[in-house]
DNA sequence: TTGAATATTCCAATATATGGAATATTATTA
DNA sequence: TAATAATATTCCATATATTGGAATATTCAA
């Protein structure tokens, strides 16, 4: 499924309905239930009218619009006669709901803060979902510059600090997956970028500690470190980026144990305890 | 049939539809669908296990596992084995795709970086959402301290400068409506109290601008202004709040020219034109 | 290990969702 | 303004998707 992402949306209308994210099969008797959520989904992915809708659905307009006025009532959507269908104020509800009740944000929230008030710089927190790297939080620094990315963005595992921390812990053909992945065919890296970035992980795994060298976007760089649960896996990550500038090597390396101890105190948080599920083998 | 939500029994009877669009009779035929929507609710409410769940909705077990079972299959919901079940990441993804598709978000974050920044304090953004406010967004301060608000909190409409900033427009008799709800029946406030807050609602319809002079935290006061959309209606409010030792009435005075102005750019944003939907009557 | 609590699957019965066609509501012209 | 197009909404008989009881599987607590 495209990602509507704000920061580059591809196009504005709809267009023809490409490949149907038929997730039948879970899910067996409760086909009103998935049609509504398909409604949902394809209204958060830029569709705005009825007739569009049932197209992408593949049901009639009848039932199309029976779905979306239910998902009205309850304000899961808003509907505005001219402007048609969008996410209503619900799920704005459910987001905040969902992102306090993580044990995650809660025991992280007052050691990110910490660490920003530190080293100045923006503190993130991301974890894994669906083979991308989500932001769920972030603690603004305090430099004359502002790091722009949001809460809610999505960006590669192979080209964030974050990303990369988050999957320390697979193996040598799982990193080969996530390299280059949501690349345009066009500039896909080569075989040197290849073995160069995959020696990288190595390092990083070995370390405990990932970096951005500026992968992304040339003058950015972030040092990022994973966050463990009480049984040893990755749930999140946490990094401090900042332009190249302030980010010369010997920062990067003095910041690492920075930031592996906050990485540290929050999966302590989360029932961690050292030594569970590191480097090991 | 469902008996056990406050919100629905519309049968039979002639609606008669006041001020209030009931939607009536939406959601007919689509069981299936709400009955999904009222496990996620009473998920987000606090209820985590398969039998409470079932008991809440008024179905059984069986069908009360197979609309969850969706649920989690979408990744609206997680479950785990021991603690149950809880808000998925799908809602923390649409969530955020709310905030940012809001025309709102869009055209008020440069402006409320930009105030935030003049006035050293913390700005704030809020909607009126089922007659209580609901926070979108903050831009934090720089000063020592914290307003300890977050994003996605709800507060009483009466108690607050963004609440009464969006009920501006409002009759006298809907004002009435909101003072003290909320409050426990112990600490119902006086007929002097509900008439010095009518009085000062006034004073503030006729300014374009609310001030919270600590009715809920006495050391915390703010200044909040309406935002209007292109037909001249409040759709939002934007305040800066301190605390007391910051905010003399001198200071709240220059601020509300600031506030004003910033609720202003944002309105002008939105397509409101100045003269539309202001206070003439 | 046992027993208790909880989650999950099976199945026939029917209440519930379905889509075609008719209608109402808005937008867009003339 | 009226007429047209475009879109949303309601109606209703039909059959299909959903239901819940009972049986089974899984996890948790001693």
């Amino acid at each position: 499924m495209p990602a509507g992402v704000p920061t580059d949306s591809v196009e504005a209308t709809k267009p023809a309905p490409r490949g149907r994210p038929r997730t039948v099969g879970a899910g067996e008797g409760a086909q009103t239930l998935m049609r509504g959520l398909d409604v949902l989904e394809a209204i958060a992915d830029g569709t705005t009218d009825l007739a569009a809708l049932a197209a992408r659905l593949g049901t009639t307009r009848t039932t199309t619009h029976r779905l979306a006025a239910a998902l009205v009532a309850r304000r899961y959507l808003n509907f505005a006669s001219g402007d048609g269908y969008s996410l209503g104020p619900k799920l704005l509800e459910l987001g905040f709901q969902t992102r306090h009740s993580m044990p995650l944000h809660q025991a992280a929230r007052a050691h990110l803060a910490r660490l920003a008030e530190r080293t100045l710089d923006t503190v993130q927190l991301g974890i894994l979902d669906e083979g991308v790297v989500f932001y769920i939080d972030k603690v603004p620094g305090q430099r004359r510059f502002e790091i722009r990315s949001n809460m809610g963005d999505r960006h590669h595992v192979w080209a964030t600090g974050l990303g990369k921390a988050l999957v320390l812990d697979m193996t040598e053909d799982q990193w080969n997956g996530f390299f280059g992945k949501g690349r345009p065919d066009d500039a896909r890296p080569s075989e040197a970028a290849r073995q160069e970035w995959l020696a990288q992980m190595r390092t990083y795994a070995r370390n405990g500690v990932a970096f951005d060298l500026g992968e992304t976007e040339a003058e950015l760089r972030c040092v990022a470190a994973p966050i463990r649960d009480a049984s040893g896996a990755i749930v999140a990550a946490v990094s401090v980026s900042s332009i190249t500038q302030y980010m010369q090597p010997e920062r990067m390396t003095d910041l690492s144990h920075d930031v592996r101890e906050t990485a540290a105190a929050i999966s302590a948080a989360l029932g961690w305890r050292k030594g569970v599920g590191t480097a090991s083998a």
